[in-house]
DNA sequence: GACACTATCTTGACGGTGTCAAGATTTTCG
DNA sequence: CGAAAATCTTGACACCGTCAAGATAGTGTC
């Protein structure tokens, strides 16, 4: 161990301290990072490590497994989702016409701005969801937050008052079902030409409502 | 090498010829067991081989890398998926709205049967499917047939009228999707508890039909 | 039939990966 | 202060995708 390490390091930065401070979110931040920049290909735990500065066996203080990691990153990436939904629809209290339709988009928006954190969190990367709680309970939660707006526009008479727990899966998985058509290249170009995921979604939408 | 090789084999067998005679499709058929067997997290080069009897090289033999041996998996998936969708439509050559129904049905039904397969066909383990001209054509084949029932519906006044390709890309879609969170797991129990993925996907399609 | 050519397959090696065990270092707390 | 617990490092292991070199078998040509 050679000299250097100023202990008088008053803070400006977590600046390397011996034991961090807050490796846990350090490692998540990263994964995120390296998702964006490399693709879930190119997620490994010893990378993780790396680009938060610590040996390649650190993550294992926080994260029993790989999988665990993917799971806090999935929460992250849920809890995000949620908090977009919710700031978006939470501007049109009164009108669940204009949450239906601004929160469908801000879905896609998501999707789009974090495709592979997106990928992550629906893709089946994730193989034991139900071994991590925090998980469950923010997708969850997420799912309740949509089945709220639909039954809060089928009691405005703007959807269809079929129960309201199918509908909303039948419309959530139908955005869902378009973005991810779209992410991989299934959608054919003769569609795509013409339209962005974003315009094929907000159609389904105006399709869906009734007045 | 001891001596055991009856070169009296007069066939009934591919039975280990040391040229195997078939491998490539020997590797793909390894692929889709083990697929099924242990999940795409399972699946390996290496094991592959090892299924197939050859050395850990040999599929580089007939695939450049793993990427291709998947892309093979999922264009071998869609052959499938697109045969089995057109056995149900073929049923009914004058009743579209059957042909949306069962065909819907037969979508679900696949995923159910081929879980992994069909995960490894849709959620992205295949990072350049661009590079897959027969993966591409037979999936787009596969979309226009989709297509090609929705317009069918839509000239038997069974569905609206709208522009075909994107109703065609939303109903694709809200089937899609709804497999695909129920995949996952994102459907909230209080749903999956009543209705299964079958009921919910032929909920969905109930609601579209005019008449 | 002999010979060259090519496709196929094996062996062995490389760096990268997830994971674990042992130990060092730091923090926490009685 | 000192023991216990949390955190991090080092080093190892088996497995992985990939490549290079060579062995083996089939194909076609004279």
């Amino acid at each position: 161990m050679t000299v250097s390490r100023f202990s008088l390091n008053i803070s400006p930065m977590p600046s390397k301290k011996y034991h961090h401070g807050d490796l846990k979110n350090a490692l998540i931040n990263a994964g995120v990072e390296i998702l964006a920049k490399e693709g879930i290909g190119g997620l490994s735990l010893r990378k993780v490590a790396q680009r938060a500065g610590v040996s390649h066996s650190a993550p294992y203080a926080h994260f029993p497994d790989k999988q665990s990691l993917i799971a806090a990153i999935s929460t992250e990436g849920f809890n995000q989702l949620y908090a977009e939904l919710d700031a978006v629809t939470s501007l049109y209290p009164y009108d669940p016409k204009k949450q239906l339709i601004e929160g469908s988009q801000a879905y896609v928006r998501f999707a789009m701005n974090n495709a592979d954190t997106f990928k992550i969190m629906f893709s089946g990367v994730l193989e034991k969801e139900k071994e991590y709680p925090a998980f469950l309970e923010i997708s969850h939660k997420t799912f309740e937050r949509v089945v709220g707006i639909v039954q809060a526009c089928q009691d405005a008479g703007i959807l269809r008052a079929s129960p309201s727990d199918m509908t909303a899966v039948t419309i959530w998985g139908q955005i869902h079902g378009v973005i991810a058509l779209g992410m991989e290249g299934q959608i054919s170009r003769t569609v795509l030409e013409h339209r962005s995921v974003q315009d094929i979604v907000a159609f389904a939408i105006e399709q869906l409502i009734l007045s």
